[in-house]
DNA sequence: GCCAACGTTGGC
DNA sequence: GCCAACGTTGGC
Protein backbone atom coordinates (compact mmCIF):
# COMPACT_ATOMS: atom_id res chain seq x y z
CA UNK A 1 0.00 0.00 0.00
CA UNK A 2 1.17 3.25 -0.89
CA UNK A 3 -0.06 6.46 0.60
CA UNK A 4 -0.89 10.20 -1.21
CA UNK A 5 -1.22 13.26 -1.35
CA UNK A 6 -3.22 15.41 -3.91
CA UNK A 7 -3.96 19.14 -4.01
CA UNK A 8 -6.96 20.70 -5.04
CA UNK A 9 -8.06 24.20 -5.12
CA UNK A 10 -10.54 24.92 -2.53
CA UNK A 11 -12.33 27.42 -4.93
CA UNK A 12 -12.72 24.81 -7.71
CA UNK A 13 -13.33 21.53 -5.67
CA UNK A 14 -12.86 21.63 -1.76
CA UNK A 15 -12.80 19.17 0.58
CA UNK A 16 -16.29 19.34 1.79
CA UNK A 17 -17.67 18.69 -1.70
CA UNK A 18 -16.14 15.19 -1.87
CA UNK A 19 -17.80 14.93 2.02
CA UNK A 20 -20.86 15.93 0.61
CA UNK A 21 -21.35 14.08 -2.76
CA UNK A 22 -19.36 10.75 -0.56
CA UNK A 23 -17.28 10.05 -4.17
CA UNK A 24 -15.60 11.87 -6.45
CA UNK A 25 -13.59 11.36 -9.79
CA UNK A 26 -10.01 12.96 -10.09
CA UNK A 27 -10.52 14.25 -13.30
CA UNK A 28 -8.28 17.21 -14.92
CA UNK A 29 -4.59 16.09 -14.17
CA UNK A 30 -2.81 17.24 -17.39
CA UNK A 31 0.73 16.52 -16.23
CA UNK A 32 2.71 13.76 -17.02
CA UNK A 33 4.54 12.83 -13.80
CA UNK A 34 1.09 13.10 -11.41
CA UNK A 35 -0.66 11.00 -14.13
CA UNK A 36 1.87 8.22 -13.48
CA UNK A 37 1.23 8.35 -9.83
CA UNK A 38 -2.29 8.14 -10.89
CA UNK A 39 -1.70 4.93 -12.65
CA UNK A 40 0.25 3.77 -8.96
CA UNK A 41 -2.56 4.27 -7.25
CA UNK A 42 -4.45 1.10 -5.91
CA UNK A 43 -7.77 0.83 -4.67
CA UNK A 44 -7.49 1.42 -0.53
CA UNK A 45 -4.66 3.75 -0.65
CA UNK A 46 -5.02 6.52 1.59
CA UNK A 47 -4.79 10.16 0.97
CA UNK A 48 -4.18 13.28 2.34
CA UNK A 49 -6.43 16.04 0.48
CA UNK A 50 -4.29 19.35 0.41
CA UNK A 51 -5.68 22.53 -0.14
CA UNK A 52 -3.53 24.86 -2.34
CA UNK A 53 -3.86 28.52 -3.75
CA UNK A 54 -5.69 29.86 -0.79
CA UNK A 55 -6.23 31.70 2.39
CA UNK A 56 -4.27 28.52 4.43
CA UNK A 57 -2.51 26.14 2.05
CA UNK A 58 -2.50 22.85 3.89
CA UNK A 59 -3.56 19.32 4.62
CA UNK A 60 -7.97 19.40 5.57
CA UNK A 61 -8.92 16.06 5.25
CA UNK A 62 -8.46 12.28 4.57
CA UNK A 63 -9.37 10.38 1.79
CA UNK A 64 -8.93 6.68 0.05
CA UNK A 65 -8.81 5.74 -3.67
CA UNK A 66 -11.97 3.32 -4.31
CA UNK A 67 -11.05 3.00 -8.11
CA UNK A 68 -8.36 2.80 -10.05
CA UNK A 69 -7.11 4.76 -12.90
CA UNK A 70 -8.79 5.05 -16.14
CA UNK A 71 -9.60 6.98 -19.00
CA UNK A 72 -10.38 10.65 -18.03
CA UNK A 73 -13.14 11.75 -20.35
CA UNK A 74 -12.84 15.36 -20.13
CA UNK A 75 -9.55 14.99 -23.02
CA UNK A 76 -11.98 14.02 -25.29
CA UNK A 77 -14.67 16.72 -24.47
CA UNK A 78 -14.01 19.74 -26.95
CA UNK A 79 -16.27 21.93 -24.62
CA UNK A 80 -14.45 20.79 -21.15
CA UNK A 81 -11.46 23.13 -19.78
CA UNK A 82 -9.34 19.98 -20.15
CA UNK A 83 -9.91 19.12 -23.51
CA UNK A 84 -6.82 17.47 -25.39
CA UNK A 85 -6.80 17.62 -28.90
CA UNK A 86 -4.23 15.80 -28.67
CA UNK A 87 -5.72 12.73 -27.30
CA UNK A 88 -7.41 10.01 -28.80
CA UNK A 89 -9.59 7.33 -28.13
CA UNK A 90 -7.02 4.88 -28.53
CA UNK A 91 -4.49 6.66 -27.77
CA UNK A 92 -5.06 8.56 -24.35
CA UNK A 93 -3.05 10.71 -22.62
CA UNK A 94 -5.05 11.88 -19.08
CA UNK A 95 -6.78 9.20 -16.30
CA UNK A 96 -8.39 9.96 -13.42
CA UNK A 97 -8.93 8.00 -10.57
CA UNK A 98 -12.15 7.69 -7.96
CA UNK A 99 -11.56 8.56 -4.37
CA UNK A 100 -13.70 8.50 -1.12
CA UNK A 101 -13.62 10.85 1.79
CA UNK A 102 -12.71 9.13 5.16
CA UNK A 103 -13.10 12.44 6.93
CA UNK A 104 -12.22 15.69 7.63
CA UNK A 105 -9.12 16.34 10.47
CA UNK A 106 -10.03 18.67 12.97
CA UNK A 107 -7.86 21.16 12.04
CA UNK A 108 -5.75 22.26 8.86
CA UNK A 109 -2.15 20.92 9.02
CA UNK A 110 -0.49 23.83 7.35
CA UNK A 111 2.15 24.50 4.72
CA UNK A 112 3.60 26.75 7.03
CA UNK A 113 3.81 23.66 10.07
CA UNK A 114 4.91 21.31 7.67
CA UNK A 115 8.04 23.63 6.42
CA UNK A 116 8.71 23.99 10.13
CA UNK A 117 9.04 20.04 11.02
CA UNK A 118 12.40 19.23 10.16
CA UNK A 119 11.85 16.19 9.88
CA UNK A 120 9.37 16.66 6.75
CA UNK A 121 11.99 18.37 5.48
CA UNK A 122 12.00 15.65 2.19
CA UNK A 123 8.41 15.50 1.53
CA UNK A 124 7.81 16.29 -2.37
CA UNK A 125 5.60 19.11 -1.16
CA UNK A 126 8.27 21.28 0.46
CA UNK A 127 11.18 20.39 -2.57
CA UNK A 128 11.86 23.89 -4.05
CA UNK A 129 9.78 24.56 -6.65
CA UNK A 130 7.59 21.35 -6.70
CA UNK A 131 3.96 21.80 -7.88
CA UNK A 132 3.42 18.21 -8.51
CA UNK A 133 -0.58 17.88 -7.57
CA UNK A 134 -0.39 14.26 -7.29
CA UNK A 135 2.76 12.88 -4.89
CA UNK A 136 3.57 9.85 -2.89
CA UNK A 137 4.34 9.85 1.00
CA UNK A 138 6.18 7.58 2.98
CA UNK A 139 4.72 5.97 5.60
CA UNK A 140 7.00 7.74 8.30
CA UNK A 141 6.11 11.16 7.07
CA UNK A 142 2.18 10.00 7.01
CA UNK A 143 2.62 9.11 10.54
CA UNK A 144 4.09 11.96 11.58
CA UNK A 145 1.81 14.47 10.00
CA UNK A 146 -1.12 12.61 11.10
CA UNK A 147 0.00 13.45 15.07
CA UNK A 148 0.05 16.85 14.70
CA UNK A 149 -3.46 16.72 14.57
C1' DG B 1 -0.98 41.15 -7.98
C1' DC B 2 3.77 39.58 -8.10
C1' DC B 3 7.03 36.46 -9.33
C1' DA B 4 10.00 32.22 -9.10
C1' DA B 5 10.03 27.73 -10.70
C1' DC B 6 8.59 24.45 -13.68
C1' DG B 7 6.63 21.94 -17.90
C1' DT B 8 5.47 22.11 -22.70
C1' DT B 9 5.74 23.64 -27.36
C1' DG B 10 7.76 24.42 -31.59
C1' DG B 11 11.31 26.52 -34.66
C1' DC B 12 15.66 25.52 -36.17
C1' DG C 1 18.54 17.71 -29.76
C1' DC C 2 18.73 22.50 -28.26
C1' DC C 3 16.65 26.24 -26.31
C1' DA C 4 13.70 30.46 -26.25
C1' DA C 5 9.10 31.61 -25.53
C1' DC C 6 5.11 30.85 -23.37
C1' DG C 7 1.63 29.16 -20.05
C1' DT C 8 0.75 27.35 -15.45
C1' DT C 9 1.29 26.60 -10.52
C1' DG C 10 1.03 28.23 -6.15
C1' DG C 11 3.04 30.71 -2.14
C1' DC C 12 3.26 35.11 -0.43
Amino acid sequence: MNRWLMKSEPDVYPFEQLLREGVGRWDGVRNYQARNYLRDQRVGDPVFFYHSSCALPGIVGLAEIVKRAEPDPTQFDASSEYFDAKSKPDARRWDLVTLKPVRALKRVISLAELKADLKLAEMVLLQRGSRLSVQPVTAAHWARILKKE
